[in-house]
DNA sequence: AACAGCTATATGCATAAAACATATAAAGGA
DNA sequence: TCCTTTATATGTTTTATGCATATAGCTGTT
């Protein structure tokens, strides 16, 4: 479901409706499954489905994201073969990523505030219980 | 302040440290603003700090946004002059655009349940009753 | 009159991010 | 063999953002 400001009921990622973008969002998500425990892209494109990245996960911003942090520093990452299936990269939180996850928390919790605004000042001017479909 | 996930305490909108984006909030921010009164893009540039935009609202992200919005038909404008002080463009909410906000309030809730979703693993994770400061 | 400062709108440009498509490849099963 | 699944990676195009700057009328001051 398309959760966009126009109303429309199609599958995400089609016909370009955007709402607005937080889609650098999966940066502090993955840092955080992968604080839980070291996992490779796929894993963790799995996984986000838990932080509410549901039916629309492009792998080319997980494995794009995952090599901007290692960049940075935030995680770092070793192959690992010989099981089963192709090669995975495994990634693993560094001390520095760690400390990114604090900083985003304060940020998201500050995001969250500035949501919740708007939120409050809309239920204000259309306040019928909160949910528009009670007529 | 910079609320960013690097904790630098820097002014916002120096040295490049974006969080995730949410620039385009200024939009149903905007038509918010215009439903309670119309407005020229000046005065929502200061009605603005109400919804948390302070300190470092971009003039070009407001106007541009407010022409975008014309464009698209939830807005529209006229020129107003007459008075003291240079001419105005006085925006008005047109009924498409009081359905987009909405829509928007439907998409604002669903990215504060993500952004809830976030912080209640992170709380999981790093419980010390929330303020990682205990220590 | 000249000038600075405020109100008000608008545009340009460089970079960053996002959407989307596609490439590559190993392994497993039919 | 061929298709599917797992797994990673890159390229292209469009959109968004950050930041600087242009324009212009009005107000008050000297």
């Amino acid at each position: 479901m398309c959760y966009c400001h126009k109303g429309h009921h199609f599958h995400h990622s089609k016909e370009g409706c955007p709402g607005f973008r937080m889609e650098k969002f999966i940066q502090p998500c993955m840092l955080l499954l992968l604080y839980e425990r070291p996992a490779h892209g796929y894993e963790l494109m799995e996984r986000l489905a838990q932080l509410g990245f549901v039916g629309h996960i492009d792998p080319g911003a997980v494995y794009r994201n995952l090599r901007k942090m290692e960049e940075d520093g935030l995680v770092k990452s070793e192959w690992e073969s010989g099981e089963s299936g192709p090669a995975k990269r495994r990634y693993v939180l560094t001390p520095e990523g760690e400390e990114a996850i604090h900083g985003w928390a304060v940020h998201v919790r500050y995001q969250m505030e500035r949501l919740k605004a708007f939120l409050d000042k809309y239920e204000e001017f259309f306040k019928d219980g909160g949910n528009k479909k009670t007529d």
